[in-house]
DNA sequence: GGGCGAGGTCGATGGCGTCCACGGACTGTA
DNA sequence: TACAGTCCGTGGACGCCATCGACCTCGCCC
């Protein structure tokens, strides 16, 4: 993990398409050298996936909301996860310090979905009580933030 | 925007690095078809971008953690905007309903960092207040939804 | 000093991206 | 029905790219 590997990452969160000797041409190494760093950076779990930033609305999503989970004392939080899990509409999930437990962010279609997302969250075993806030638009989002010259 | 564009949109939301021959092999279309409808979701704005996703903690950035602003009465919401936009830290921002206006996530090497960042944004012109919650754990971001066949 | 491993360059080759010309389906008009 | 125009696809061609193998160089350890 050196200079030219930060560069390689950096280079693939601002376009993960950028061919390998594009890649080799930016960090002034040759292609192949390229494509044997950025495959252990794979395989070591530095990049995670590749994935195409959609616009929500253009794909029937429109809704975005955070919600705030409450866990029952004595809820195995596993298995909370696991239901969260299993609801495709809970993009992020965080586990938050506080009373609140979980943040999630969802994303739906309608008002209506959203409102029969939060009645089955409010019926998985182990929540508790739940905490909903709309976003009214969404400014950015997963903006990369370069990681340029760094420690590590 | 018919079947095909949405397979293709979920194909690319999986793995921005499939090649246009691969795509028209799953889509079922020759390469330079694929290559144009493509290139129409990009100009289009249904694509918004390719990004690799990294293991935060790998490139230094373990901390992440989720802010809720309130605004000043008669602030201006643009320049508030603005200033967030100027902190690469901030990854993403939403524009909320209810008494917080804003809610950030961002992403910092140590608490030491988050510190100095909430107190930037306490100096903000414009916030009143701020509400910090650290993530302990992220236990999924950003996973993609399938669209599937849906309507449109 | 000599062997070894990590990590690089170079060269070759097959596949891919991308441009272009062409063709079929659908639509509106006579 | 016949015709022209448009949209959207296919197939072929050509140059670039991905990827493999052979070799080279440097630093390290015995």
């Amino acid at each position: 993990m050196d200079a030219i590997d930060l560069a390689l990452v950096d280079l693939l969160r601002g376009n993960a398409r950028l061919s390998y000797a594009e890649l080799a041409r930016q960090v002034g190494l040759s292609a192949p050298a390229v494509h044997e760093r950025v495959g252990k950076l794979e395989s070591g779990g530095v990049i995670r996936a590749y994935r195409a930033e959609v616009e929500p609305e253009t794909v029937g999503l429109g809704v975005t909301a955070l919600i705030s989970i409450v866990e029952d004392s004595g809820a195995d939080t596993d298995d909370v996860l696991e239901a969260f899990r299993a609801m495709p509409e809970i993009e992020s999930c965080y586990f938050m310090a506080g009373v609140e437990s979980f943040l999630l962010k969802a994303r739906v279609g309608t008002i209506a979905e959203l409102e029969q997302l939060i009645v089955r969250l409010n019926r998985t075993p182990g929540v508790a009580s739940t905490r909903t806030s709309i976003a009214l638009s969404t400014k950015w989002e997963n903006r990369p933030q370069p990681v340029g010259p760094s420690s590590s």
